[in-house]
Formats: structure tokens, C-alpha cells, sequence
RNA sequence: GUGGUUGUAGCUCAGUUGGUUAGAGCACCUGGUUGUGGUCCAGGGGGUCGUGGGUUCGAGUCCCAUCUUCCACCCCA
């Protein structure tokens, strides 16, 4: 048998996974700066925990487990062929991974509500999965990294995740992105104002597509979708509005002028925190069906796809029982960032340095002679590794090549006799012999 | 899910209108150098040509199916 792996996942190499974990540290390490704490879900949930929430195309792309046992002893199987794939899923398979960690997180917070101090800020560093076709930087298994705040009305919330979006981005080394903010009310106010609140979700879908199919093509999609021509103009209007003075009072709709409160005094807000990477987007719409609030988008330019989203949900715990908890968070992208960092060089150099010192093998009595002063040299936080054999001196060296191993020690007869060791730099090639008390003095400087 | 695309050595790829024993570079192993990698020289190992069918005297090459890759759509991190 050919070893494989399913469509759309992965394998890490070494290297990798030490770049993966270099991305994952730096947003872990912004997430606690700003006061999150950690949590985890299993990555399966009970499929009528997901279905529903992601809107039609997202039920599709839920991957579903099959029941233990014999999986097909609920299914009538006779009327086969007149039930819906749907209903032959819900009772064929019970569970499902999960899509995303923003709806097992409300499932969770309703679920240990009792245990939970709200506000709950929480962060959220795992694997999601997608039934989707795979493509550049789209995977079937990909790994997510959520802060949200639940329990909280207030937009100060949005602010700080917009400033952990910034930091982050920023220690990261990524310059040009652009973080896109919108508001779900400003969309529902819009909408109410030309009368088409019926095509509500239509309409976010189309305008979403701005930046990639133009004015035409929205325009297109709005009129197939059954919008009438005011409406298309309207929106048309409002899609081309670069800042929020552009909206004017947008027909008198008073969740319209919610929206682009809230906005004003979040954009407003960050300005003065010296925050430029955030604008107002008039098109940006997210297709997620839970968001009602401020939503949010982060791209950088010539990446297709965004590397960051989120925004708020008022009702996603109300699905659980639990009655007006609002809640905001963004998830970052981590394998998308990852392609991103790879594609522009913006890994540190040192980030495939494992190694810092190896000694090499002259002999079992010379290896031995290595384990106390390995030992030594790891008490000080020094990674240190003695080569397994006494293989010949190129293989050695060629291991230590491949592994970026910026220092080999030798310590043979002479030098043991003499209580020193030949400390070679890989680098430039030179290398000198020093008292072995030495080593760890000369390895920090 | 729809349309297109890709698959030959560990990797990147050649391989003519179907024709005898499928090649190169890199990587790997051995030696030149029994205490020295990244350069150089010599030699060596490694391929059910994604998989399964079919057409043919004969298939890496043509046909069908399937899996995989990448791309567009849909949607999305």
C-alpha cells in the first residue's frame, strides 16, 4: 500500500512545524498580554450543534461522522430514495468535526455557565475542518486562532481586538495589512432604507463580492437575486461610500444610525490610540449567518483570501438556552499566515536552529567523557545533542550541516588528555581549541 | 457541489507519430581525505511510469473509471 493522506491535509516537517510554532506563540503570547485565558473542545460536537449555523453552503461543508455500530440500523430503507441527504445524515451520523471554534465556544459557554466569570475572554488554539475543495492556502484541516469576549455589550471590546489584531500582524512582520470594519446594523439599515430587508442576506452576499467582481458584476448578481432597480442603485451608492460621512443618515433606519455610531466611536477611538490599519469598509458584508454586529476582516495586499475575521453575535448562545449574552471575537488564520510569512520571507532566520552546540563521536570512553559537560551546557539553556555512533567525522559533520548546528565540539584523546575541546564555527569554518570550563562562556557570547 | 488542470526516482522535471533495456539535475550511499560539513572528482543504489480496467502484436504515450495536485466558481481562515 502507497502511503497517503486525505484530500486537503497535511504532514509537517521539522522545519515547519518550528516556523508554525513561531506563528502560534506570537498571537498566543498577544493573547494573554491582553488578559485571555485558554480553552479547549473536543473536535467533534453533535452535528445538530453545528447544522444551521453557517447558513446552507457552510451545512455542506460540515464533516460528518459516521454512527458507531451498524450506522444504517435507524435508516428506513425502503423510503431511500425519497429522503433528503440531510435527513439521511442526521440519522446516519450523530457527530461532526467542528467548522469553526466560534459556535462550540457558545456551546461551551452555556454549558459551564455556572463555572464562568463574565465577562469571558477567552482564547482558542485548535484544528477546524471544512468539507470544502481544496485550493492555495484552503485546507481541509487548517488551524484556528479565536479571542472572544461573551458577557460584554460594550465596544470597547472591538477596540481591543482591533489592537490585538494590529500587534500581532506587526510582530509577525507583516506590513501592508489592512483591517476592513463594518457593521451588520449599517447593512440592515441600508437594506430597510430602499425597502428590500427581504433580501437581506442576498444582498450581503453580492456586495461582499465587490472587490473581487466590481460594481458590474454586483450589480448583476443583485438583479438576478430579484432586487429592484432603486435598490441596486442604493446600494451601489452606498458600496462606493469611503468613510462613514459618506452614509449621510441612510434613510432614517435607526438601527442604520446604531451602526454607524458604533463604528464612529470605535474608529474614533483607535485614531487616538495611534491605530491606522483600521478603515471603514462599506462592502465588506461576511457571509456567516450568527454575525449582527461589528464585523471585521483583515487582508494583506496580493494575498487572496483574508487572513483574520470575525465580529459580533448577539444571539448565538440564545440557540443554547441562554438569553442576551452578546459576544465578540476574530479568528486568525494561521496556515493562511503561514503561506503568507513563506511566500515573503518574513520567517526569523534563526527559527530553523534547533541544535546550538553538537558534540561529535570519537569513541564510546570520548562520548562518555561528552555527558557531564552536555550536561553542563543544557543547565544553562544551551541546546546541546552528542552525535548517537562513532560515525566518521563527514557524516557528522554533514548531520550537523543539515541540521543548521551552529557549533560542533570534538573532544578526542588529545583533548581529553588535556581537558579542552576544538570548538568548530559552521558558519565561517574556523575553529580553535579552549579549556573545556570554557565551552558555555564562549557559546554565549 | 460545478468547470478545468496535474500525476514518470526521495525532490524538480525530460521522455518524439504508441516500438526493444524509461533519462537528467538535485538528494542519498561509497571512495578520493582512518579528526572535519557546505566546494570538487570518481563510482553506486533507487522507478508496479498515481491506481484499476480497456484498445493493441506491443501502452509512460491512446480510451474509460477512480484517487490526488493546482486553478476558477460557490463559500471561507
Amino acid at each position: 500500500m502507497k502511503p497517503s493522506i486525505p484530500k486537503g491535509t497535511r504532514d509537517f516537517l521539522p522545519e515547519q512545524v518550528v516556523k508554525r510554532n513561531y506563528i502560534f506563540d506570537t498571537i498566543e503570547s498577544v493573547f494573554k498580554l491582553f488578559g485571555y485565558v485558554p480553552i479547549e473542545t473536543p473536535s467533534m460536537e453533535s452535528l445538530e450543534t453545528l447544522t444551521g449555523k453557517y447558513g446552507d453552503e457552510g451545512d455542506m461543508l460540515i464533516f460528518k461522522i459516521l454512527n458507531s455500530g451498524d450506522y444504517l440500523s435507524g435508516v428506513n430503507k425502503d423510503g431511500l430514495s425519497e429522503i433528503s441527504s440531510t435527513e439521511l445524515a442526521s440519522s446516519i451520523a450523530g457527530k461532526a468535526l467542528r467548522y469553526d471554534l466560534t459556535v462550540p465556544f457558545a456551546r461551551y459557554v452555556v454549558q459551564h455557565q455556572n463555572d464562568l466569570t463574565f465577562p469571558f475572554k477567552r482564547y482558542q488554539i485548535q484544528p477546524v475542518w471544512r468539507a470544502d475543495r481544496p485550493q492555495k492556502s484552503r485546507y481541509r484541516e487548517f488551524y484556528q486562532c479565536d479571542v472572544d469576549v461573551i458577557g460584554s455589550k460594550s465596544f470597547l471590546n472591538e477596540i481591543e481586538l482591533i489592537q490585538i489584531i494590529d500587534q500581532v500582524f506587526s510582530e509577525l512582520g507583516v506590513k501592508d495589512f489592512k483591517i476592513g470594519i463594518n457593521h451588520r446594523k449599517i447593512l440592515a439599515g441600508l437594506a430597510e432604507s430602499l425597502s428590500i430587508s427581504d433580501k437581506f442576506s442576498d444582498m450581503v452576499t453580492a456586495l461582499d463580492k465587490w472587490d473581487k467582481i466590481g460594481e458590474e458584476g454586483v450589480g448583476k448578481e443583485l438583479d438576478s437575486k430579484g432586487v429592484h432597480r432603486d435598490g441596486i442603485a442604493g446600494i451601489m451608492k452606498f458600496a462606493k461610500a469611503t468613510s462613514l460621512a459618506d452614509l449621510g443618515d441612510l434613510g432614517q433606519s435607526e438601527e442604520g444610525k446604531q451602526g454607524i455610531n458604533e463604528v464612529s466611536k470605535i474608529l474614533s477611538k483607535l485614531d487616538k490610540l495611534g491605530i491606522k490599519s483600521c478603515l471603514f469598509n462599506a462592502t465588506l458584508a461576511r457571509g456567516l449567518s450568527y454575525y449582527t454586529g461589528t464585523i471585521i476582516e483583515v487582508v494583506a495586499d496580493g494575498f487572496s483570501g483574508s487572513i483574520c475575521a470575525g465580529g459580533r453575535y448577539d444571539d448565538l448562545t440564545g440557540i443554547f438556552g441562554m438569553k442576551d449574552v452578546s459576544g465578540v471575537g476574530v479568528s486568525f488564520g494561521a496556515d493562511r499566515i503561514y503561506d503568507l510569512m513563506e511566500e515573503r520571507n518574513l520567517f526569523p532566520s534563526d527559527a530553523n536552529v534547533s541544535t546550538e552546540v553538537m558534540f561529535a563521536n570519537f569513541g564510546e570512553e570520548e562520548a562518555s567523557f561528552c555527558l557531564p559537560l552536555l550536561k553542563e551546557v543544557r543547565a544553562e539553556g544551551i541546546n546541546a545533542e552528542l552525535y548517537p555512533d562513532s560515525a566518521k567525522m563527514k557524516k557528522q559533520f554533514s548531520y550537523a550541516d543539515a541540521k543548521h548546528v551552529p557549533y560542533v565540539a570534538m573532544i578526542g584523546a588529545d583533548e581529553m588528555a588535556k581537558n579542552e575541546l576544538t570548538l568548530k564555527t559552521m558558519e565561517t569554518g574556523e575553529q580553535r581549541t579552549i579549556k573545556s570550563a570554557d565551552l558555555v562562556k564562549e557559546l554565549k557570547r
